[in-house]
RNA sequence: GCGGGAGUAGCUCAGUUGGUAGAGCGUCAGCCUUCCAAGCUGAAUGUCGCCGGUUCGAACCCGGUCUCCCGCUCCA
């Protein structure tokens, strides 16, 4: 554990020290869970949202991209189950110190009921034996009917609390039935506390005109909204994706581990809208495509893993995660989700207008399934980054710091580096630059000893050096180093583009998939 | 939010019983001209997280506050 916060600590110095992200505000002591990405950073972020635009969008003939806005109709938001479902009554045990959710608690309760409930139910079909009638016998027997009272009118009870937004009843509740902490069994409770995921602010100059609006706590309801209009525009038949990439926002009641989790984030998602029935196949076939566009980047097969949900988001008939192996262990990188009709169908329940496909194939109309990928393109980032970054032993008994970023997402894809500074050597080097970095991003550096520009340029991910020394006076020839394996060959300067591209290209990459 | 730990130069950290701040690395300029960090010379950079208190005097003691890290909870 000590080994794994000292790798973490280190990415996070090095994030800041090569300029890839730094704390937003930082000279004003920063702001809480908010970070900025910095010169480095925005490249190798732009390069991540790029790798997976194309793979995702540009290599598949039935997705298309879009960009939604964050501002949506407040509405949105009842109708997807933020509102209910982000807003979690909170309570606090004062002698554990340990925080709950009150309605989980209260459900807790009322489970514990009904498995006293159930066992009742078991004893009496052990003593009748054949002639037991369950239903007879749940409508008759007066312990079960005042088990069944008891959670029908606690859970009655606080659903109409929750709804009026009365947490001083939930709290009354929570004291009347005598709920105990489960961990230390004490009834020394708080207040219960309100706590909205999503942020809230106003459309309109004018308080009194002005409308309630959320910062969407996810990009996937800019698609499903825009669903019907992309489909009519695009001609597109189902089984097809809509994609878009972009910042959503959750008021995290504890929002950390440098930019895993955010208040500010950014996503990658995908919807996939298909004929009902069909989710298991997409569902399978989505998981294995999104895992091998992971593993196309060859961080290592090791370090993914799948986490079947058992316990389903209110949307969802199925859902896995990809987890990534980050520096503080594996956690959630990627969502597949089989959200079956239930964000289109709850837009038509809200808006009373049809969100259907006619399916021309079965000659009827129908409110199509959605399977969804969503990946977070700051969680990815730090996969990347954090995999990346590593203290190589060399054979001599020294060290390098090496950042080994893919060669198609490192934020510049070489330096040009005048072995000495004169004999004319700078001005190649410079001409080098000037016709390269129309198609890369390369740096030019001259300062300090050679070997000191090699392993800067490792520090902060540079996959090639390409070295003009003497010999490329006579013959138009320079060395080109790899990063990874240090290993140096010489190489004609006409050839440098080619060689580059080679390994930078995304099409090379992308084939692995 | 609660509990625990921490905050001194860009980074890593030292700083004695309270006496006005240092090192290494990095950065910049120059020398050297050398193919894998640590050759030479010089320079810049700190309201010691912030505010207040105690004191003749605070990086150090006390209170508050902000931020970060770990755990609880939630999630992409």
């Amino acid at each position: 554990m000590a080994n794994q916060d000292d790798q973490f600590k280190k990415v996070i110095s090095h994030a800041k020290e090569y300029g890839y992200v730094f704390q937003s505000s930082e000279i004003y002591d920063g702001l809480s869970a908010v970070y900025d990405y910095a010169q480095n950073g925005v490249e190798l972020k732009n390069n991540i949202r790029n790798y997976w635009w194309k793979a995702m969008v540009q290599m598949h003939d039935n997705i298309v991209g879009i960009d939604s806005a964050i501002f949506m109709h407040p509405t949105i938001w009842k109708a997807s189950g933020h509102v209910d479902a982000f807003n979690d009554p909170l309570i606090d045990n004062k002698d554990s110190k340990k925080r709950y959710r009150a309605d989980v608690l209260i459900e807790d309760y009322c489970a514990k009921i009904e498995s006293k409930l159930n066992k009742e139910v078991a004893k009496a079909e052990k003593r009748f034996g054949e002639a037991f009638n369950k239903e007879e016998f749940v409508s008759t027997n007066q312990r079960v009917i005042g088990y069944q009272t008891k959670i029908n009118e606690t859970l009655s009870r606080m659903a109409k609390s929750l709804e009026n937004e009365d947490l001083a009843d939930v709290k009354a509740l929570i004291e009347e039935l005598e709920i105990a902490d489960p961990v230390s069994g004490s009834k020394n409770w708080t207040d219960v506390k309100q706590f909205n995921l999503m942020f809230g602010t106003k459309l309109g100059a004018s308080a009194d005109s002005a409308m309630d609006l959320y910062l969407r706590p996810e990009t996937a309801q800019g698609i499903f909204v825009n669903f019907l209009n992309v489909q009519k525009s695009s001609r597109l038949k189902i089984p097809f994706g809509i994609a878009q990439t972009g910042k959503a926002f959750r008021n995290e009641i504890v929002a950390r581990q440098f930019i895993f989790r955010m208040r500010e984030f950014e996503q990658m998602e995908m919807q996939f809208f298909i004929k009902p029935g069909t989710q298991k196949e997409w569902y399978e076939q989505w998981k294995e495509k999104r895992l091998k566009w992971h593993l196309s980047l060859g961080l290592g097969e090791e370090n993914y893993r799948f986490h079947n949900h058992e316990k389903l988001a209110h949307y969802a008939d199925a859902a896995s995660d990809i987890e990534f192996n980050f520096p503080f262990g594996f956690k959630e990188l990627e969502g597949i989700h089989s959200r079956t009709d239930f964000d289109l169908s709850q837009h038509e329940k809200f808006t009373g207008k049809k969100l259907q496909y006619f399916d021309p194939e079965e000659n009827k109309s129908y409110t199509p399934y959605v399977l969804e990928t969503s990946i977070g393109l700051d969680r990815m980032f730090l996969a990347v980054f954090s995999k990346a970054l590593e203290e190589e032993q060399l054979d001599n008994d020294t060290t390098r710091t090496v950042l080994r970023l893919p060669a198609v997402l490192a934020p510049n894809k070489a330096a040009i580096l005048p072995l000495v500074k004169k004999d004319g050597l700078p001005e190649i080097a410079q001409q080098i630059v000037e016709d390269l970095r129309w198609d890369f991003n390369v740096v030019y550096d001259e300062k300090d000893a050679v070997g000191r520009r090699y392993r800067r340029q490792d520090a902060n991910g540079t996959p090639f050096c390409i070295t003009v020394d003497h010999d490329t006076l006579d013959d138009n020839t320079v060395t080109i180093r790899h990063r990874d394996s240090m290993e140096q060959e010489r190489v004609k300067i006409q050839d440098l583009k080619d060689i580059i591209k080679k390994e930078t290209d995304m099409r090379f990459w992308l084939m692995k998939m």
